[in-house]
DNA sequence: TCATTTATTGATCATACGATCAACTATTCG
DNA sequence: CGAATAGTTGATCGTATGATCAATAAATGA
C-alpha cells in the first residue's frame, strides 16, 4: 500500500515523467548504490506501478548506466565549481584531492565500486564507467598541465600522473567503503604519493590535508 | 532436474562435506565472483539440495565472507610460492607487480571488487576484506624492507609505501574489469609510480614489464 | 460534450533469493 | 540383524527480480 490518502494519480507528459524517473534513480543510487536500482525501487519512490518504469526504459541494465552517466557527470561539474576558482595551480589539485576524498562523499565512491564490481557483468556499465573515467582523467591532465606550465610542479608525464591520481584516489575511496584506514592515512598516502610524483617538496601538499 | 542418471547420493561426514561445500563456494567465486555465491547455485555445484548447504552454514553473508578470506589466503601463499625465490629484493618487488596485474588473475580481481562493493553492506565481508589487507601489506612491507636493506630502493616510509603499492594495484585491477586502458598502460602506471616512490632511476623497474 | 489518444495501472509469468523443518534414509553401533 | 544416529532431502514461506500487456482512466482536441 502506498500512502492512504493517495493523490489523485497525475498524468504527466512523457519527457516530464521520464525525467522523473531519471531523477529518482540517481537520488535512489546516491543513497543505496546502484545495486539497489530496481523497476520496483524506483516505481515506490515514485509512488508509481513498476510497468511506468519500464515503459520509459528499455532495460534495467540501460537504466543502470545512464544513472551512473549522469550521476558522475553531475559530480564533474560540482567538483569543478569547488576547484576551479582556486588562485594557483597547486590549490587546484589541493583542492581536487581534498574534495574527492571527503568522507562525505562515499554515495559517489560506493557508486565507483558498484561500477566497476557490476560492470564485469554489465557491458553497458562498463562502457559508461571508461568515458566517465576519460572525462576525469581529462579533467585532472588540464589541472597538472596548469599547475606544469605555472611552474609549481613537475612532471615530463602528465598523463600518467592524471592517471596515477585517480589511481590512488579510486582505491583509497573503496578501502572507506570497508573502512579500511582511516581518512587521515588515506589522504596522507595520496599525498605523499602526488608529491612524490610531481617533485614537491615533501610535506607541501601533505601538511594541507 | 539433475543429471538424470545421478549417483545414490551419498552420505558424508560432516567435515568432509563441510569442506565440499567450501571448495564449492570457493570455485564459484573463482569463477562468477562473491555476487554469485546462493545456497542454491552452491548446491547445484555440488549436485545437493540447497537445504545441505544451508545445514552447514550459519548465513549467506559468513560463506561469503569466509570464501572470501580463504580465496585470498590462498592467493596470497600462490604469490609468495611465485615471489620469494627471486635472488634480489627488487626482483621479488618486480615479481610482486607483475603477478598482482596479470591478466589471468582477474577473477581475483573480481572477488576485491566484489568486497569493496558489497562490503559497504555486508560487514563480515567488510571485516574479511581489512583484515585480508592488512596481510597483503604485512607482506608488501616485508618485501620493501629487505629491498632497503640490500640498498636497491629508497625510502622512510615503508609502511606507505606498502599501502601505496596496493592502491595503485587494486585500482588499477578493478579498472581492467571494466577494460579501461591496456594491460601495458596499467602496468606502466604502477611501475612508473613505485620508481618515484622509491627512489629508482626512472625506467629501472618499467623496463621489466 | 463526446471521441480520441495515450499515460498509467495492476496483474501475471518465469525466475531467483535466504531460511526453515519435517520426513526420509544411509550409515554405524550394539 | 535390528535400532539408534544423523546426514540429507524436498517442500514451503516470504520476498525479490525483469519483463510484458490487456485494461483503465486522464487529458486533449474536435
Amino acid at each position: 500500500m502506498t500512502t492512504s490518502t493517495g493523490e489523485p494519480r497525475r498524468r504527466r507528459r512523457p519527457d516530464e515523467r521520464r525525467e522523473e524517473v531519471a531523477q529518482t534513480a540517481r537520488d535512489l543510487a546516491l543513497g543505496d548504490g546502484l545495486a539497489a536500482l530496481s523497476l520496483r525501487s524506483i516505481a515506490s519512490s515514485m509512488n508509481v506501478a513498476s510497468g511506468l518504469v519500464a515503459h520509459y526504459e528499455p532495460s534495467m541494465e540501460e537504466l543502470t548506466a545512464s544513472t551512473f552517466r549522469h550521476v558522475v557527470a553531475v559530480e564533474l561539474t560540482e567538483v569543478r565549481a569547488l576547484v576551479d576558482d582556486a588562485p594557483t595551480g597547486l590549490d587546484r589539485l589541493d583542492r581536487l584531492v581534498t574534495t574527492l576524498l571527503d568522507p562525505e562523499r562515499d554515495a559517489l565512491s560506493t557508486i565507483w565500486a558498484d561500477a566497476w564490481s557490476l560492470g564485469r557483468r554489465m557491458p553497458l556499465l562498463a562502457r559508461a564507467a571508461r568515458e566517465s573515467m576519460d572525462s576525469w582523467h581529462s579533467y585532472a591532465r588540464e589541472i597538472l598541465l596548469a599547475a606544469v606550465a605555472e611552474g609549481s610542479v613537475r612532471t615530463t608525464e602528465p598523463d600518467l600522473v592524471a592517471l596515477e591520481l585517480f589511481a590512488l584516489v579510486d582505491s583509497t575511496t573503496a578501502y572507506a567503503l570497508v573502512s579500511y584506514r582511516t581518512p587521515k592515512e588515506r589522504n596522507q598516502l595520496v599525498r605523499r604519493a602526488l608529491e612524490q610524483a610531481l617533485g614537491l617538496e615533501s610535506g607541501i601538499l601533505a601538511r594541507r590535508a
